[in-house]
RNA sequence: GGGCGGGUAGCGAAGUGGUUAAACGCGACAGACUGUAACUCUGUUCCUUAGGGUUCGGCGGUUCAAAUCCGUCCCCUCCCA
């Protein structure tokens, strides 16, 4: 259909609608596994599984599209096995679609037992020591072994506030690495190849990088290096920057992003796709996130509490537990807690998306998000 | 009845004369968490009107100074009768 050159797509995108109160967009993303609604929320599977879920709850509580990590799943159980059985898709027996992360964002989290090079990242193995080496091109061979419908650039996701000289040098390493990445790229008919944009807090750099990256073709363009530590005026002001450079018939995707706060202020810049830790991460830990704002559910004063996690939602969790009996999980350390926690604050990121949606089909997007945040707090 | 060891903050447990309100662990109470090295990490945890005050089974001593030394009493473990 809308495939420029009449090759088979990984991926298509439909803008469907742009809200007129604030510019966000509605669309479709069609992959080789399923048409997705936009703007969307990925849960995210590092490992080949979304943390205490299994398949059936993840595809309660997501629109059928998560992620894994190339990183984590090259080391453990290994690319090639993963390949031989069908890619993750077969391995976790996943019916869906699916997105992995390059590794680049490793080069971030694990920054203190890497070395950058130009030719591509030294790690030392996070338990063994083991020394290891990805390049561009070593991640792209991995994630055309993983698999996935959507897959990224091999990027350095830098700290925000690297100097400006850093910074520059390494949005240009990030560049070239794309292109290499892009030639290393096997099956582009199968996986769809996003580059990413970097450039810290830098308008300069951050248009520069989308430029580059755009004159390349890529299917979709990830916006990278937001959420590391930055404040959410620094994020959103790098958000607008890109507003207007990115093309408009191209998914967008914010990396890393996913507070409900967040989430809404990023669709109204004009971003498509969402991924984030922070739902199942704050779960496991005994937050949860509701319609009036963050609670945490270990405190003592939910000891007695007999409503539900959030009065507002109608997930499984919230019509048949309460406060009290989850707060007693974690007091406990159940495993049970955290997974009735991820699946509840997963269920909330969902809903979330399909009001988000409605609301730009109805073009009341920003009625909605000052009904939203006069109820929620933090 | 005799002998040994012991009683330290909510619990466990260091400390055997002087920066010791007392290590550490657990528990408790808070906080953090945004492309997952994360069931992880951080802080507080005798009282306080924040100046101080009162502590290491009880009471009484020694000393400039005691959880630490001495006497005595109470309680606990184990062993012998």
């Amino acid at each position: 259909m809308y495939n420029n050159g009449g090759d088979r797509m990984a991926i298509t995108f439909e803008v469907k609608h742009i809200d007129k109160q604030t510019g966000a967009r509605y669309g479709i993303l069609h992959t080789l596994h399923g048409s997705f609604e936009t703007p969307i929320f990925m849960p995210v599977g590092t490992k080949a599984t979304v943390k205490t879920l299994d398949n059936i709850e993840i595809s309660e509580v997501s629109d059928g599209l998560i992620l894994g990590n190339t990183y984590h799943l090259w080391l453990q159980p290994g690319d090639e096995i993963i390949k031989n059985q069908g890619g993750i898709r077969g391995f976790m027996k996943w019916e869906h679609a699916l997105l992995t992360d390059s590794g680049g964002f490793q080069v971030f989290s694990l920054s203190d037992i890497r070395k950058i090079k130009e030719e591509g990242v030294t790690f030392r193995h996070h338990k063994s020591g083991e020394q290891l080496f990805m390049s561009p091109e070593d991640s792209i061979r991995i994630q055309n072994n993983l698999g996935a419908d959507i897959i990224m650039s091999f990027d350095e996701c830098p700290p925000f506030h690297s100097s400006y000289e850093y910074m520059k040098d390494s949005v240009e390493r990030t560049i070239r690495w794309a292109e290499r990445g892009k030639k290393a790229h096997q099956n582009p008919t199968d996986q769809a190849l996003f580059g990413i944009v970097q450039g810290g807090p830098h308008k300069d750099l951050r248009i520069m990088c989308a430029k580059a990256l755009i004159e390349m073709d890529f299917p979709g363009y990830s916006i990278g290096g937001l959420s590391v530590g930055e404040s959410k005026e620094e994020m959103y002001k790098v958000l607008d920057y890109l507003k207007d450079v990115m093309p408009s018939d191209k998914p967008r995707y914010l990396m890393g992003v996913g507070t409900p706060d967040d989430l809404i202020e990023g669709v109204i810049r004009g971003i498509d796709m969402f991924d984030c830790v922070n739902p199942t991460r704050m779960a496991r830990h005994g937050s949860a996130m509701t319609s009036i704002g963050r609670i945490v559910i270990k405190n003592k004063t939910y000891e007695s509490d007999i409503t539900p996690l959030d009065p507002n939602c109608d997930c499984k969790v919230c019509q048949t537990h309460s406060r009290s009996y989850l707060r007693h999980l974690f007091k406990s350390e159940e495993y049970l807690g955290q997974r009735l926690v991820s699946y509840h604050n997963l269920y909330f990121l969902k809903k979330l998306m399909k009001d988000i949606r409605n609301a730009i089909l109805e073009d009341r997007l920003l009625d909605f998000k000052n009904e939203f945040f006069a109820n929620y707090y933090k």
